[in-house]
DNA sequence: CGCGACGTTGATTTGCCTCAACGATTGTGG
DNA sequence: CCACAATCGTTGAGGCAAATCAACGTCGCG
């Protein structure tokens, strides 16, 4: 099966395409395949892409002055990524988008985006949906960290994305958690003796 | 001035209005004035609500298993709040909306929302963008929870919210940078030497 | 006036970090 | 396909940022 059609059934969840609409959009798609460790944004570049993932995993994470990284957000099969920020302002990211593994994308610029925003409104919808459950998801996540620890995060973590949990290793989970790996080599080895 | 004018222009900032989708906004707005204190959304109420504010603040916090609340987000003039989560999903919200100051509100309910975004393809399009925003601005705030000390993240808060620090007391911005009033003092004591 | 929210300070504790060392696993270039 | 390097996971000693708890003075408000 063609990766596009992953994505147009993908959007069909949301709101049904008719055939006008389906073609503007994968007219306007391109397919790459990444290799593990392979960039698809680094700091100071300008975003210019919202990618779909059809196959394999990423994480998107800052840099902070010392050196350390901090994952914002992994996107396996089926999702988003992008930086925002600096897709839309046209500025300097801050951020770096690496694949986990080996992985097959579908991109779509910002200029053929905003295309499909004016002449396919129901492309607004859809987007919207879609970038409002990722609002709640980061809230979520954000309240969390306020409000518990390390060890309840981790739980959590595996409750909620067990299909991240099993093929991420722990110094990426770690880092998706705030802490660092050796605390989380902690954590595990004081719930494995429960 | 009326109210709602407020937030026609506000649209309008974003895309602008034809008479019809002005008409079919404002025909679905309903004003409130909230007291000091008062809440528009408690913890386990179902969110019924999409809000801008006129006038005055409010703060949207969540409450741990301690007791203790934990800031999400402020919302003053000319900005919306809402539980998202709960309004789409229909479920009772963790979380409670509690004015801070006296304020006006104009109020559309997820009914007459969905009515908009329906048959006036256009909100979505300006909502697609005023919740990109919040994801964004979202984004940053929890890298910068994970990447900087409280130091940082409070010196970061008065420049970037010159306009809500100097009117929100000390306790509540504590709790927006995830520390406690103790600590923020301690801050302030250090930073005030230098 | 009196009460509750606020801001501060100090003593003590704690959750998590840093640094260092080590074995086990993985991946890759020759 | 093997050998070596890099990444990964773990453990331990020591340190630090921030929490906790308690006490106290101030202020605004009903």
């Amino acid at each position: 099966m063609s990766p596009i059609k992953n994505l147009v059934s993908h959007f069909d969840r949301y709101l049904s395409l008719d055939d006008d609409e389906s073609q503007a959009l994968t007219s306007r798609l391109s397919e790459r395949k990444i290799r593990r460790k392979q960039y698809i944004l680094q700091e100071g570049d300008i975003c210019k892409y919202f990618t779909y993932v059809v196959e394999g995993c990423f994480k998107m994470y800052g840099v902070d002055k010392s050196g350390t990284e901090h994952n914002l957000l992994f996107a396996a099969e089926d999702d988003w990524i992008s930086d925002l920020d600096s897709l839309h302002k046209e500025r300097p990211s801050k951020l770096f988008i690496e694949a986990i593994e080996p992985s097959t994308i579908l991109q779509i610029s910002k200029g053929d985006l905003w295309y499909l925003y004016t002449n396919h409104p129901k492309f607004n919808r859809i987007f919207r949906v879609i970038i409002e459950d990722k609002y709640i998801e980061l809230q979520n996540r954000l309240l969390q960290t306020f409000s518990t620890t390390a060890y309840e995060r981790y739980e959590s973590f595996l409750e909620q994305y067990p299909n991240l949990s099993n093929r991420l290793p722990n110094t990426q989970i770690a880092s998706y958690l705030g802490i660092t790996p050796e605390f989380l080599s902690k954590i595990r080895n004081e719930r494995s003796g429960k």
